[in-house]
DNA sequence: GACCAGGCACATC
DNA sequence: GATGTGCATGGT
């Protein structure tokens, strides 16, 4: 369970991880994410977005909305191979059309078409339900539960890992619940905090911290170690 | 033309 | 349980 490869007190965990929020905050402004209009079409983009450019999550959606495919009934009800057109340039679009079906089948079974009975479900409990669902891992069943259901999950995404791995915060090789336990661990349990870092993390990880980074640039530069990630 | 993007399931060892 | 592979479009 050694998430951090760097030794810490609590409290000066604690206080970074704030300080490297105010940091993406000053750059970026409050984000106001998820980008997306309806609690559905949240989980719609949560699955279209899977290992893809959200440019490109942006023109399947689009092309649901302009056929008015874009809601519970429709998705249950289209046919595969249609729903698989209309998502195509999402990339993955057979795999994916599957997953939609897939989750849109859940959801009616457990929420109804308003989805509203799902309110009253406890996060745990939704969060394994989500996970059971095929084709819902981690990433995107916390997206859900924090996008669209408001829970007070902690999203952690390739960028999550890149960065604060980068930093020394993490390793390289902990898991997807180990990353996410860290974050709940160490920051204070506020929907809006955990809602806001993760759509930081997204905007400095596409800006600044890909593969191959930019360094000069990042709100994050005189944080992150450059001597930890260079030998990665 | 290579590399990358807000993963996940499944096969194989 | 770790590691590899298929899935696919569109932007840089």
């Amino acid at each position: 369970m050694a998430a951090s490869l760097v030794s810490y007190s609590e409290k000066e965990r604690k206080d970074l991880l704030l300080k490297i929020y105010g940091r993406m905050l000053k750059r970026f402004g409050q984000r106001n994410w998820w980008p997306g209009e309806t609690q559905f079409e949240v989980c719609v983009g949560a699955v279209l977005t899977q290992n893809t450019a959200w440019k490109n999550v942006e023109k399947a959606i689009a092309n649901l909305k302009q056929s008015g495919k874009l809601d519970l009934e429709s998705i249950l009800n289209i046919d595969i191979d249609e729903l698989a057109l209309l998502i195509r340039p999402a990339g993955y679009f057979r795999l994916k059309a599957r997953r939609l079906k897939s989750l849109v089948e859940y959801l009616y079974k457990r929420g109804g078409r308003k989805l509203s009975k799902i309110r009253d479900v406890q996060t745990q409990q939704l969060r394994a339900e989500l996970l059971a669902v095929w084709g819902i891992g981690p990433e995107t069943a916390d997206s859900i539960l924090l996008y669209a259901f408001e829970r007070p999950v902690f999203v952690v995404d390739a960028y999550t890992k890149r960065i604060f791995s980068r930093m020394g915060l993490i390793s390289r090789e902990a898991d997807y619940e180990e990353v996410r336990t860290f974050f709940e661990n160490n920051l204070p349990e506020r929907l809006q905090l955990f809602n806001d870092y993760h759509a930081q993390i997204v905007a400095t990880g596409h800006n600044y911290c890909s593969p191959k980074p930019r360094c000069e640039e990042c709100p994050l530069e005189d944080l992150c170690p450059k001597l930890i990630w260079r030998q990665e």
